[in-house]
DNA sequence: AGTCATTTATGACCGTAGTCATATTTAAGA
DNA sequence: TCTTAAATATGACTACGGTCATAAATGACT
């Protein structure tokens, strides 16, 4: 039974913690540094544990795989960018401009890191429904779901829609025409893009005959 | 200057090409086996090489990679599937019934194996952009396309629609619910699920406001 | 049949992600 | 301070996809 009573201001951290979060963090900075300077896909693991100055299974114990490091960056992006979106969503009044300013605001924060967006993307789908990950991985859709939620309750979107499945759509929409956006080589406007058709999902499409 | 004239019945191929042929044959049905006996990701081209009976550089002369070789099994799927789905779109009159079927009828053959499904959809995604395997990976899309220029002229669509437009969002949303759908752990109907959407599209979700 | 250029086959080899048995470090009690 | 259990670190090792220089097979021409 202890009777240490630890009066701690700023270090109430064990040796073990700060060590570790210390590590946790030099493989962060170094791989930063090095996925920037050359690349994700041409950085190795035993260069960045070579740089950092650990042993390749230290790396392994902290992030249990390459990928893993990756998600943990585009995380730590994601939620920088959401938490930034309530603001944007509040520039505008109709739903409709609240979804499409949304949507443009989160792909041009994607814009400037191409080649980790498109990391994402991809491991987005790879893990697709890998349990852990779905608070994260579904947030934007969650965003959506609340908007379109607030949508109906003012009467902006129809209150017979369901507004899980409509969210679903309007989330579809967009990781593919970002895709399509991201690698395609002509340049063109994703803004367009997207207000177009959320335009089309907001007005239909059907014409007169059914 | 050759004089051979030749008159060949089921015998016109060299000994190259029929060895050519026997070896690619050999590779498929192999691994074809072994994927289902032991599924894709556990199935090494090691072990594929050695009971084909072939050296390892011998598959790399046949299949540039062993994700090659998935979306060549992939594709011929893909073939059979969207020869069938000309005679599925005529079962239904309205452009929205059209297109809901021919969905559900895609979705189906695929639930049929769901693992090779993942995997084409996986790689559908990685390779997104990859210049030379447009045609194929379009195809839905391109389906989608004629179907919804021909409900522009029959009047089930909007004439002011921008047809491309929305056959991306209608396939971006088959490509999103099939994820879901796919790995998800309840069991839920996928023609329900998607029929929803395409009514949604169809109709618009937009209220009494703007 | 003999010669030679072209196509195809081959397996030793490489790069990289990930594992695991063992060693080292830390925390805590006596 | 000494002992011991638990946490953490480590790098040799494995697995696997993919490469490449070299060898064998094939076909065209004489």
């Amino acid at each position: 039974m202890t009777m240490v009573i630890m009066y701690q201001g700023e270090n109430d951290l064990s040796l073990r913690e700060k060590k570790k979060i210390e590590t946790r963090n030099k493989i962060f900075d170094v791989s930063a540094r090095l996925f920037k300077e050359k690349g994700i896909e041409n950085t190795t693991v035993d260069e960045i544990v070579k740089e950092a100055g650990i042993g390749k299974g230290t790396f392994f114990n902290y992030f249990p795989s390459k990928t893993a490091l990756l998600l943990y960056f585009a995380q730590q992006k994601e939620e920088l960018t959401y938490n930034q979106i309530k603001n944007e969503a509040l520039k505008s009044v109709s739903t409709r401009e609240k979804i499409i300013n949304t949507l443009v605001f989160v792909a041009k924060t994607n814009e400037k890191d191409k080649e980790l967006t498109k990391m994402f993307v991809f491991e987005y789908m790879r893990h697709y429904g890998s349990s852990e990950d779905e608070r994260k991985s579904r947030s934007l859709s969650n965003i959506l779901y609340s908007l379109i939620e607030d949508g109906v309750r003012k009467e902006y979107v129809k209150s017979t829609i369901d507004a899980k499945k409509a969210a679903e759509i309007i989330s579809a929409i967009y990781f593919h025409s970002l895709m399509e956006w991201l690698w395609s080589k002509i340049d063109y406007s994703f803004s367009d893009d997207i207000s177009g058709k959320i335009g089309m999902v907001f007005d239909g499409i059907a014409g007169g005959r059914t």
